[in-house]
DNA sequence: TTAATTGCAAAAGTTTTGCACTGGC
DNA sequence: GCCAGTGCAAAACTTTTGCAATTAA
C-alpha cells in the first residue's frame, strides 16, 4: 500500500489532509507492525512534528472507526494499532514482546461456518496471534 | 473444574486459602466468562466480601503467573480474565459486546508448524477470537 | 515463627472530554 | 464560511508501588 493510495482513500472517506494524518499514516505504513499511541507520540517528536496526545488519540479512533486501521491488544498494556488494509496475524514474543506481523490464508472458514450453524453467531471477523519464542530468545 | 480441586492446586503452589482467594476463584469458575478486575470487584462486594481494589489486583497477578487464570485482551479498554484450565475461545459481539466463551478442538497444528519452519519462531500458544453478531444483535 | 496476604494512600500510566481556536477545502 | 481537526488543561480510568499491619500454615 503506498502512502499517496491511503490519503486519497482517506480523502474520500471525508477526512482532510494534514500534516499529523499524513505523518501519523506514513508512520504506521513504514512500521509494519502494531504500535501505541505513545510509540507513535515519540516516533513524531523524533521527526520534528509536534502533535498533541490527544490528537494522536484522536487520529487513530478516526482511522479505526473509518476502517484505516484497527486496534489489536495483545501483550503490552495500551492497545496496539496498525493498518488494516489486509488481513494480519502476530508472532508475539512472551520473553521480549517483540511483535512480528505474517499474513497468511485463512484457515478457518470450515471451522467458522460450524461455529455460526451452533451457536447462532455470525462471524464477521477473527483475530488470531501466536504467543511463543523469537529466533534470539530461543537461544 | 470443582472448586475444591482448583484451591488444592493453589495450594501445591505454594498459595495460602484466604477468603479472598477463595471468593475470588468461585466468581471466576461461575462466571465462566473473562471479566475485568472491576467487575471481581462489583461481585464480591455484592456478596458483602470486602476487598481492596490493590488484592484483587495482585491475587489475578498471582494466579496468571502460576498458570490457574489467564489474561484476554478483547473489545473492552480493561484486560479481563479467566480460569486456564482448558483452552479457549470466544465469541465477541461487536454491538453489545457480549462475550460467550467456546472450547473447540485445535485445528491450527499444521498451520503453526509450518509458521515455526518458516519463521524461526516456537509457537507455544496462540489465541483465536471471533468477532460479529450474537443471536440478539441479528435482528 | 515466617512468609504470604492485605489495606491504604499515593503515584504512574492510559484514555477521554470540554472548550476555544485554527486551518483545509 | 463551514466544519473537521487541533491544543491545552483537566478529568476519568486502569494499574502499580511502597510500606506497615495482619494472618494462614
Amino acid at each position: 500500500m503506498k502512502l499517496s493510495d491511503l490519503i486519497e482513500k482517506v480523502k474520500l472517506a471525508g477526512g482532510r489532509t494534514t500534516t499529523t494524518r499524513t505523518a501519523l499514516l506514513e508512520y504506521l505504513l513504514a512500521c509494519d507492525r502494531p504500535v501505541s499511541p505513545a510509540d507513535i507520540l515519540r516516533a513524531l517528536k523524533e521527526k520534528k512534528i509536534l502533535v498533541n496526545r490527544t490528537t494522536v488519540y484522536r487520529e487513530l479512533a478516526f482511522l479505526t472507526k473509518n476502517g484505516f486501521a484497527r486496534e489489536v491488544r495483545l501483550i503490552a498494556k495500551p492497545s496496539l494499532f496498525e493498518l488494516s488494509y489486509e488481513h494480519r496475524h502476530h508472532l508475539i514474543c512472551v520473553k521480549c514482546n517483540d511483535v512480528k506481523t505474517i499474513v497468511m490464508a485463512n484457515h478457518l472458514h470450515e471451522e467458522e461456518k460450524r461455529i455460526m450453524k451452533k451457536e447462532k453467531f455470525k462471524i464477521t471477523d477473527h483475530c488470531l496471534e501466536f504467543y511463543g519464542f523469537c529466533a534470539k530468545c530461543q537461544k
